[in-house]
DNA sequence: ATCCAACTTGAACGATCATTCAAGAATAAT
DNA sequence: ATTATTCTTGAATGATCGTTCAAGTTGGAT
């Protein structure tokens, strides 16, 4: 029995996430989410509390989105272990894509925040952990079926792609060339032969 | 002919790279450089322009730190392939370590930078630069004595060592499990076999 | 038609930001 | 001892930071 919210909540955050991704927590101002998402310091605040809340809530938005396409990925493929191929090779290519987003909001947020948010670093390794067992789930289910030698440990090469992820996000903010990056994910997919 | 500089230029250099190592360039406010480099603030802006000119200064000192640090783990093993063997499974203990620093400021520097400030992205790349062609020299010795297959490419293997470290310095500062971060190191070092 | 709770607005808040600068202190050369 | 030059000091600068709030606006409930 009052007046409805007037803006929409996906689209804000979208921005919002966006902003962050492109310059880091600290370096974007109120003031420039303010410009972007056309809202007023106070409907922000009233939606989100702080700039910290805002920051919380765009990055469970990144999170869902970055979970959703490896789902798509995985699901797509015509195997498991193929669609981690897929999605791996899929990387690559954006890496050599100017226009494509650097690095990884996720890792981002873990460096830049160090020890010092324990509730941010709680999210983080939340999607983190998401992500992961997303891919774990496909390794052994890849073992099942005799895709992935037996020899293999699926967990720790879960991991081990996880750690490749961050490296190549990294790879792909310092150096441009393409056929870098394609190398380089030919080794680490050589580990699941 | 003149009154000559009071402090200790590389003491000054440490504490404020460890500042930076810790917060991050933006998160670091001069006032806290005032008060952990015990300078004033004219002091540092006659010594060093800027912030922005400290912060280069810290990371070259930064960089010159680490590829010591790298090249001694390399000239102090019995073989090129076993220096490099060295220096991942050092680095896999002292991820383990909470005392230990988190992450690696070049890494940090070139997320929280973005494409937005060539004059340290610039500076970045070098520094990680140098570091890859030491790997890349020890990989290559290796293979000319026998001790790397002539069916490895070791400008591949270098590249992807390096997004190997960005990987393993992001996981440091994310999951602290000593077992899982030897997991990795385990998987990624199968490669040079 | 009226009312009231919720949203929007935009100016204003004190705090902190990086930076400057004039005055004081210290040294090397004369 | 004097001078010339540089470094050090610490208060002050304007800008920008995240945040608040009182006034204005809107729309569902009665």
């Amino acid at each position: 029995m009052a007046r409805p919210i007037q803006f929409d909540r996906k689209d804000v955050l979208e921005k919002a996430m966006h902003a962050f991704w492109d310059q880091g927590y600290c370096a974007t101002s109120m003031a420039s989410l303010v410009e972007i998402t056309h809202l007023k310091p106070g409907s922000i605040y009233a939606a989100f509390d702080s700039k910290e809340g805002l920051f919380l809530a765009a990055l469970d938005h990144y999170g869902k989105r970055s979970t959703a396409k490896i789902e798509q990925s995985l699901a797509s493929a015509d195997t498991p272990l193929q669609g981690v191929r897929d999605h791996f090779r899929q990387m690559a290519e954006s890496a050599a894509d100017p226009i494509a987003k650097r690095s990884c909001l996720l890792v981002n947020t873990a460096l830049e925040f160090g020890r010092g948010n324990p509730a941010v670093l709680q999210r983080v390794n939340h999607h983190l952990g998401v992500i992961e067992s997303l891919f774990l789930e496909a390794l052994e289910s890849a073992q099942a079926s005799g895709e992935l030698g037996e020899d293999k440990d699926p967990e720790a090469l879960a991991a081990f792609l996880m750690a490749s992820i961050w490296g190549l996000r990294v790879l792909g903010s310092t150096a441009p060339a393409p056929e870098r990056t394609r190398s380089v994910v030919g080794q680490l997919l050589s580990l699941l032969d």
